[in-house]
DNA sequence: TCATAAAAAGATATTTTTATCTTTATATAT
DNA sequence: ATATATAAAGATAAAAATATCTTTTTATGA
């Protein structure tokens, strides 16, 4: 339901996360290479998400990106709605165009409900806490999380 | 969430279901122009409806879609799965791969419970209601349902 | 039998998303 | 200062989804 764009972005904070520090920044291709996404691709993704303030970088030697502390607050909403626009989750889930309260479609009271629950979870849900969840899961190999397809 | 193709599908599917009969077939034409959708692409759509049995065609003048009783049981699940493929609803939420009860995503245990509901749902919602649903929501202009979009 | 209207099938075009490539700007180290 | 490594920006390409166009098949009515 989300774009590879999202959840590219969400894979590569997580990485980002548990992998650089402010003096171990990591380049666009060394984190496509690990996650094994197109990194090119993922170039970009990452310059979305520097503009918005969600993750930090430096260019020149030594540069890179790395998260600071004006980006630990950040939530999966945030990475979401950088990348996706969250008003996608906002739509009625058929697409119905007049989908109310009043007019609801097929799906509208079994989503509504999901929909506001997924939503509220996604704006309390800081990427350190996701990465601190991904660190334990690293079930498989050292490769954490290639998960993300 | 659904393709405009599988959106496209239930507009025209309950479209000829309170528009159409036997003896009065609708051309692919005329529907989309009723629905305000692309033609052709509608055309396209109504095909692979016929080729699953979902709706019926006949060819030559005064030939056209309609709905005869072996398409009477058919529900929104079997148009869905006809054109966009069922399987999506159940994969990930999140597309992250390993998603599973041990090793949920952020989304799983609020997603499954959704999932499980609507799939029930569009497995029970029958065209036949669904039609006489809309007849009665029909509330702007005789066009019912330009709806889906 | 023939002309016609319509679906079916196939081919092509456009748009959007995803992916790649190239150039420019900038920070760092020498 | 200069060379270099890197992000940023911009341009281009490929793939997928959506949309259109053309030809073929088939049923109907004259």
């Amino acid at each position: 339901m989300l774009s590879k764009a999202s959840k590219y972005a969400i894979s590569a904070v997580i990485y980002l996360t548990n992998n650089s520090t402010i003096d171990k920044k990591l380049g666009s291709k060394e984190i496509a290479e690990a996650i094994e996404i197109p990194a090119p691709f993922l170039a970009k993704t990452l310059q979305q998400l520097t503009k918005k303030g969600i993750i930090s970088s430096i260019k020149g030697p030594h540069g890179g990106f790395y998260l600071s502390e004006k980006n630990t607050d950040k939530t999966l909403f945030d990475i979401i709605d950088c990348v996706d626009d969250i008003e996608k989750f906002n739509s009625c889930y058929l697409s119905q165009n007049n989908c109310n309260e009043n007019n609801p479609c097929v799906a509208h009271h079994i989503y509504a409900p999901f929909k506001d629950k997924l939503i509220r979870k996604l704006k309390t849900k800081t990427i350190i806490e996701m990465a601190e969840e991904f660190k334990q899961n690293s079930n498989l190999n050292n490769q954490i999380f290639a998960v993300l397809t």
